[in-house]
DNA sequence: TATGAATGAGCATTCATTCAT
DNA sequence: AATGAATGAATGCTCATTCAT
């Protein structure tokens, strides 16, 4: 498990970012992640000054996880309406390669109802990234459409966030293929 | 806070039923929900085998509450589309009423990875009541369609379960309202 | 497990008698009793004051029991030699039997330093009706001896009692071998 | 109680040493030692990851806490035969001034029906010590022996033990004394 | 006789955090 | 930059016992 040549700050921060999300952020205790990462306890809060900035950094970097992962799906990929659909075939690799793990954003929202500000407007800008992303693709859609664009991205994103969450539900890739069949009704 | 002439077992999964949404299952403490519920700890656990089964029958009671608030809202509506749209105005107030907690099964899963049989059962069924509904109303639908009905129902369902998440995490209807335009372009 | 045409009273005091030689007194719980008897709690407390008091019941039935396997080994045995020996051949089945459970009195004692007058007369009534037993076979012997009745038959149950211990302790039956050894030796 | 200058390891080890022989293993909570001991819960399981760890650190200490006695007892002691009266002479001076506790090791099987490894091991450890000890005394004895050096030594370890035993249940030393006159009718 | 319901005190263990070095 | 040691508060759960019916 033990990643070398990893400086102490990102082997915590690789060992936090594995289990928040495989075995949640509250079910998470701060000991087996300094023991699963090999460090000293101080040494975790000498990084990060509490569980919670943990959890902000965890947040940002499954953000940049996702965001690398989808970059190399859409490379060659010019048609905005084959990205918007390429987009979908990625979350599926993505929640299989998870065991179906769901969105880390949305499932540090369901943990926490009294989210704190840092944890809020983390989780808020990755979403409003995943959002933007449909938001482009639509804009640059071709031909004359009857709805705004706004109202089109945002449905996808709702296809998107909710098939998401119900293939973390079901553990299964079903609600993807059922959004990605009404995404295709919707373009 | 207490609520007379309820029997202690009521006292009881009222109290938790209140605090798991309120607070979230994990951050709940047994110790929280005794106290607030004026009873004993060795009462809870007479009546509730463990916090698991005391979050079954949680479960089990958010979806009667749903249930009831839903069909209050859909008496004297006939017209299927119309019990739809009315469907999503329910949500809408369900989701004003309790400051936006978002749907309780959602974030049952999302606290807890690795769930048992018992939870996860019970969150399937509860979650498949609701899709039922939209598949239900969809075949009542009159005229020509090009599309199958489970296909359009599960859109819907996706809609409205990813818009519910949604509104959680934003803590506003716009989600709701998004959802809405597009199952009216669905339709 | 449960046995039917059982008293209610009887049905108790089988199961404590199987628990509490199994699982030890401490570790077994008032629940676990009542439940795998299939009665009441309020039923274990008509019949028995408290769980000390079926403790001393426990001690009394053991009692009963080992006697009866006794009085079966030693059966068409006249010679008090050849009854001794067989004493500790019957005790060599006995610990096999009970999966090297041991002496209960003895345990009884170890799990209660500070045990009651209930329990300790009880304890001490059934060692001395063990101890008696051999004074009784050596004043039978014939033939001089060196030694006075009550040292050599206290050597014996010293050994008796001690092998039974090491038994448990070891899960093994050499110690009754050799304290059998000893007892060849001294007689 | 407290005893100024130790580690707080120490300190924790050593009320429960105390305790656990006073009171009983199971019959002592985590809860009595840390107070006791002046220490923090966690501190205590900082330092012992359970209490079953715990127990086993307490087995050895005693083990050592014995020996040490035993070894001020034989100083001078040379011929085999004498050490061997001075271990008994020296076990009821152990007895006497632990008010009849009895054999640590073995007390602890009896709390454990279902004993760990570790445990098991530790106490069949210390067993062996003791055996040990008299094997050798054997071996060293001069003169012509019509037994053999293991059966001898194991009758004597037999009466040992059963004597520590049945000390502890009679709350008198009338069993160690029987005990020496048979291992000098045996010698 | 028998029982379902209720309880206060206690159980072993883990929590996130801090501090002196 | 890193650490070993310490902590108060909380975790889910079980204990033997009692009482009204």
């Amino acid at each position: 498990m033990l990643i070398a040549d990893l400086s102490v700050r990102e082997q915590i921060l690789e060992t936090a970012n594995r289990l928040f999300y495989e075995q949640g952020y509250n079910l998470t205790g701060i000991n087996q992640i300094i023991e699963e990462a090999g460090v000293a306890k101080a040494s975790l809060y000498y990084h990060f000054p509490s569980k919670e900035d943990l959890c902000v950094e965890y947040l940002k970097k499954r953000y940049k996880n996702w965001s690398t992962l989808l970059q190399r799906f859409l490379a060659n990929v010019e048609d905005p309406k084959e990205r918007i659909i390429k987009s979908f075939e990625c979350r599926s690799k993505y929640l299989v390669d998870t065991h179906f793990g769901g969105c880390s954003y949305t499932r540090i929202i369901a943990e926490m109802p009294q989210r704190s500000v840092k944890i809020n407007d983390q989780v808020i800008a990755n979403k409003e990234k995943q959002r933007m992303f449909f938001i482009e693709q639509i804009k640059k859609m071709k031909g004359t459409r009857t709805v705004a664009v706004s109202d089109l991205a945002n449905a996808i994103f709702l296809l998107f966030d909710g098939a998401t969450m119900q293939c973390q539900v079901y553990r299964d890739l079903h609600p993807m293929k059922n959004a990605l069949k009404a995404v295709k009704m919707l373009l």
